[in-house]
DNA sequence: GCATTTTTGACCTCTAGTCTCAATACTGTC
DNA sequence: GACAGTATTGAGACTAGAGGTCAAAAATGC
């Protein structure tokens, strides 16, 4: 395996060093929901976390879950994804570090996200002229099944699209 | 007064006019609704337009602001703005019609919004390159009050920032 | 003014997320 | 390995924003 490429394993470690340096306890629970946070393909609710969360340890409860979540973004393993609906996504953060702009299908409640380069470097120079703290900044791109599949970036669940804006 | 600029009288008739087109009825408490938003200096939550609505008309109920606000939003009098909360906010779509970047203070609760033309360009590149209908596209700017107010941005409630990026 | 039909207010329901608290399980020490 | 101390857990109650239901009230067209 690259060396330059983490496996689960090592990452899973990596979340425990985590926990034990916070002072927090290494629980089956928090390691089953890391587990099923971390390889989890694409975005994902706190409910959709509960469900794969279950299928690797069964006692884990929808409390835990919504306590794990909080852990595992302040980690940096998974991050926080608002596309403005009424409920939060999330997504491990396997790889990216660029900003990624979203493009959501109105249809059927996919996201992808896409490099978007550029806009990293906007959001430092309007840092600079404000004087001002960037936490985020967000490209949001809205789209119907359709023009998605034309673009050619939806194809199947998981699979990363390799168009960057 | 300057002829390009509507009253808030003359916006009034252009949401009643608007009502009647789509075969709705123009009731007291949607009249007072349109008020109480479009008079609305900052960004307001559903629950900040009951308070002030009642104010105008105090029979308006909490069902009624609920069922006016995606009225009032499709008229275009007023937009949703999501800053990434727990629950909606808008505002009165008085002058915008470039994009708006939103700067968010952590501290109080605050939210400007300056004019990005830049970002209303890349977002038409984008659009042009991914074929893909662009709806809505935002950068969102945290910072704290002692930023803002170094920036120039944070003055008094109601004030418009004259800061562009 | 009257009949028709929409709209309303009061209240109920829903859902994501959070809190409580007794029971459980992790951790450091022996 | 067992123990004591303490963090964590699961079940279920709870909250808040949002939206649905339905009989009563009000706007519209004639």
């Amino acid at each position: 395996m690259d060396a330059e490429i983490k496996s689960t394993t090592d990452v899973k470690e990596t979340f425990k060093d985590f926990l034990t340096s916070k002072g927090l306890r290494v629980t089956n629970q928090r390691l089953a929901i890391f587990d099923a946070a971390y390889n989890h393909p694409d975005h994902f609710t706190a409910e959709d976390l509960l469900e794969r969360s279950r299928e690797i340890d069964d006692s884990v409860s929808r409390a835990t879950v919504y306590r794990a979540l909080p852990i595992l973004t302040e980690s940096g393993l998974i991050r926080e994804v608002d596309v403005g609906r009424d409920y939060k996504f999330y997504m491990a953060n396997r790889n990216a570090t660029t900003f990624q702009a979203q493009v959501i299908c109105l249809d059927c409640d996919k996201i992808f996200e896409i490099d978007a380069p550029f806009m990293e470097w906007y959001g430092k120079t309007v840092a600079d002229k404000l004087a001002l703290n960037v936490e985020s900044q967000r490209l949001q791109v809205t789209a119907h099944c359709e023009e998605l599949q034309a673009s050619g970036l939806c194809k199947r669940s998981g699979e990363t699209a390799s168009v960057a804006i």
